[in-house]
DNA sequence: ATATACTCTATTTATCCGATAGAGTAATAG
DNA sequence: CTATTACTCTATCGGATAAATAGAGTATAT
């Protein structure tokens, strides 16, 4: 399951890609449309913006915009950001991998392959959607 | 992620399946084949009872044993039983739905119907394969 | 200058996870 | 019938993580 900071993350950007022509949003503003505590969604959005996928202006008319064309940013990217690994156990992950220190030899491990299987499959249809599908659906 | 206890729970029963010609399988034997603590085991191996899935036998020439055939228990219904939701969020979630707190209509809510597509999709794979598949790989 | 709006650190509270302890109960062999 | 084997159950504990909040600080536009 996603975290709520996630889900948070997710629907700040979506909020924020639909916005894109009026300039920056502000913090305020999301939070209020979306039903989202203002003081989490502050620690979301500097995440977001370490990982470059938002930038910030300060002063009156600042806020928040995205950095790339909203078709640029894959569902796979945004999860992995906000929530960390798409795989279900740290020994079939791609970007966090981490052995089992169960498991004498992961490639004779059946749940490893299975695992594995699920990952390519999910990973699959993250990377084709983008943040700008998610603001049409 | 799915929890250590949900890995344990699906290589004992990857290990139960193996042996099922030679009737009962130990919780002991388990433990030390796979490396997973006895007593966190026990209470896993307790939880499948419950769930219909494990029958258990006590004294000399006892243990645990399937209650169905592995080619009869799909990946899907074991991951639900031990580790919960397979959906990304509860608003999502088939058997464990819950609704946001902070959305006021789901149907127009864009993370809803996305999250959704990624569920069937992996619903889909969990449910063609079965424990008997897994004992092969 | 000053109001606006993002930045940062710290803290609180709650919940869950992984593991363990230890006493109890049931079944079988001989 | 009794000793042994093996599962059952309740309770508990430390540690980690999650969610939300507080409050002072800093940069910028006008």
């Amino acid at each position: 399951m996603l975290s709520k900071k996630t889900k948070y993350g997710l629907k700040a950007l979506i909020f924020i890609a639909r916005q894109e022509d009026n300039g920056p949003v502000l913090i305020q503003d999301i939070s209020e449309k979306e039903n989202i505590p203002k003081k989490c969604l502050e620690a979301i959005l500097l995440d977001l913006k370490k990982f470059g996928i938002l930038g910030s202006k300060k002063g009156k008319g600042g806020g928040y915009y995205l950095l790339k064309n909203p078709k640029d940013i894959t569902m796979a990217t945004l999860i992995r950001v906000l929530d960390g690994p798409i795989a279900m156990l740290p020994c079939v992950s791609l970007n966090y991998y981490e052995r089992c220190a169960d498991c004498p030899d992961e490639h004779f491990c059946s749940l490893n392959h299975f695992l594995a299987e699920v990952r390519d499959n999910t990973l699959k249809l993250l990377q084709e959607r983008t943040l700008h599908d998610l603001t049409l659906l």
